[in-house]
DNA sequence: CCGCGGATTTAGAATTAGTCTAAATCCACT
DNA sequence: AGTGGATTTAGACTAATTCTAAATCCGCGG
């Protein structure tokens, strides 16, 4: 029988999102990702932009976020780990917070679910707004 | 001069809105809440809906959450708390865990944020989902 | 070569959540 | 009765994302 193996996937529209993605250290949205992907890519579609979006996020390359304010955003980082929202000016920040084990045994225990993993929100200040400059 | 004091304020649409969230145990969208109020008052509007939430936001009354998954959820827990999210059927389920100012803490100091509030996510898988029932 | 099929890309239409607008209504106070 | 601020309504509008259908790409068998 034939092992029909496809194989391509990680085609250049693919790659073209990933690079963007990888080269930025903020949390870029999809339209900020296809402003960037069309620069290096100029056929390239929103509608592709997209696919992209799903195919490596499936594949563990990147990682989606989403919070209250509409659109979500992307992330290069993929291992696990923490965001500190600014409650002023939106500014959105990853953080590494160790020993998480037992805090998702904790948080398993008290939901009765079976864990698979946790992440945590600071929400407050960043360092500008607290000195106050304009943003 | 006038002492225009306008009170009114909760007026029989946010109660209507209100009392749909609070008789409900699961986190409603809003339009889900949007169908049972017009239970209660069939001329009710989405846009006052929306409106209605916005205001019992602001008063304190109910809390908005919002996950990936496309429509903001109300609850009618208003104090800190956390929340489970099954991988599997979605259900979404809250628990609190208690001592999360060390915890804030922590996170404050690895991000530099002054801190205001944090919250966990627990992915996992429900009960339900562990025990292999059909959803 | 040639072309078929599966996967991908494209452009634009469609859908969904949520906001905005302008006109009508409500209501406390004069 | 009348004015003004707040609220409600219906529907238009916007933004984010998904869907659709046609075009393209690509490896493989004949």
């Amino acid at each position: 029988m034939k092992d029909t193996k496809q194989k391509p996937k990680l085609t250049p529209q693919r790659e073209a999102v990933y690079q963007v993605i990888q080269e930025r250290d903020d949390h870029p949205t999809a339209s900020d990702i296809f402003e960037a992907a069309r620069r290096r890519l100029p056929s390239i579609s929103y509608a592709t932009v997209y696919n992209s979006l799903r195919y490596l996020k499936e594949a563990g390359l990147v990682l989606e976020i989403s919070f209250g304010d509409s659109a979500s955003r992307y992330d290069r980082e993929t291992h696990r780990h923490d965001h500190a929202i600014c409650n002023d000016c939106g500014k959105l920040v990853d953080f590494d917070l160790p020993d998480t084990t037992k805090l998702m045994q904790a948080a398993a225990r008290k939901s009765h679910f079976k864990p698979q993993s946790v992440h945590l929100t600071l929400r407050g200040y960043c360092p500008d707004c607290v000195a106050g400059n304009r943003h």
